[in-house]
DNA sequence: GTCTATACACAGATAGAC
DNA sequence: GTCTATCTGTGTATAGAC
């Protein structure tokens, strides 16, 4: 046994983990196909062809890249799901939790959602129903909660869980942790405009016996 | 004058009009560093060299989609902001104004949302300026209406906006116009989660005085 | 306004030494 | 696991005839 594979800690990224991430960064910043192989093998200080000791082509990268992305979505989603819950609140809960993963992993979630169009027909139907699956579990709950007369029914549910992906989804490429706002603020934001919109009614406090917390 | 520039009407567009449209469709399937110039004058039944005596290069087309689509824009902002109105029917209308348009030209919007990283760096700031410009007449809407108490005011009113362009602007990629859903009703649709939000406020019908009017 | 021919840079990928 | 050297295809763009 050496130190260089260490049992309980890994302590350095394996050249493979850094290549990934380095791979995400660029297709973040540039695109999958205006990064080039080359540029890749620079940023980790290698030679474009010790790359495909790692590798087999460019897309392996990002074919990857896309489905740890969604592995981990999946596995957030199913950390929520496992717990008996109200749906409305397990609705939340996957809505800020995606958000949460999704903008702390920016680059693998913003190339993931923007270049999936240069994967492979086959890789791409891969990774589109895996992204699917993922849809689905919200779906549901959208669902269960309607009937439990949570949420509005006079909206088809595939609408309402497509305008939550909206809301949640374009958040990941304009925001920035550098910003005025915090990953934790965004998620309060856009989860009280999803469940309760933005006109105001405070008017209405005044008028429901119960002082308008139904309304607020 | 001669019959191949009439006067009153374009009766079949110019080469030029016609490059544009190919580019911003090829530009959105297969994104802009994946569209070679070769490819696109295939598509318009000519030679990669004669591209070259319609512009200056690849660029050139990438930069005018974007220009000519947030002129688009700024000017139905304009059609709506010209008239005196209610601000929050004002933010309706220039919300349901955005995504018709985005949604009747997909290829155009989706290629300036996602490609804009390729232009050049000076060109990028005069496109993000002027979308900026047009974020401004939303975000002076919403301000207007949070003023008149229309909408909700612990909410900073740049959140309120972006919280509407994250609803309206991923539609546009995945949209499609042979889907279930046509442009207006999916406008209605997100209007009315961005207004009043998901959640059933059906019980309050019994107990408000107007008969959950102002919650319905 | 479109063509043929071509220049030249750079892409992804492989072979084989160390 | 990384290197040097190299193959081959394709990219954007230009020159100059028609």
């Amino acid at each position: 046994m050496t130190d260089s594979e260490p049992v309980l800690a890994e302590l350095e990224p394996t050249t493979g983990e850094r290549l990934l991430a380095g791979a995400a960064e660029m297709f973040r910043e540039k695109g999958y196909a205006a990064t080039s192989t080359r540029a890749l093998a620079a940023r980790l200080g290698i030679q474009n062809a010790s790359l495909y000791h790692h590798i087999g082509g460019k897309e392996d990268l990002l074919y990857r890249l896309c489905m740890v992305t969604l592995d981990d979505v999946a596995e957030r989603f199913a950390q929520v799901l496992d717990v008996q819950r109200d749906p409305s609140e397990a609705l939340g809960l996957l809505a800020t939790g995606y958000l949460d993963q999704a903008l702390r992993d920016r680059d693998r979630h913003a190339t993931m959602l923007s270049e999936l169009r240069s994967l492979s027909t086959d890789r791409r139907a891969e990774v589109v129903g895996r992204r699917d699956e993922n849809v689905a579990r919200v779906q549901e709950t959208v669902i269960a909660a309607q009937a439990a007369g949570q949420l509005r029914e006079e909206i088809d549910p595939k609408y309402l869980t497509l305008a939550l992906f909206n809301l949640l989804n374009w958040s990941i490429f304009w925001f920035s942790p550098d910003g005025d706002l915090d990953r934790d603020e965004l998620g309060r934001i856009l989860s009280s405009v999803y469940f309760d919109g933005i006109r105001d009614r405070a008017q209405d406090e005044t008028n429901t016996p119960e002082g308008g917390a139904r309304c607020a």
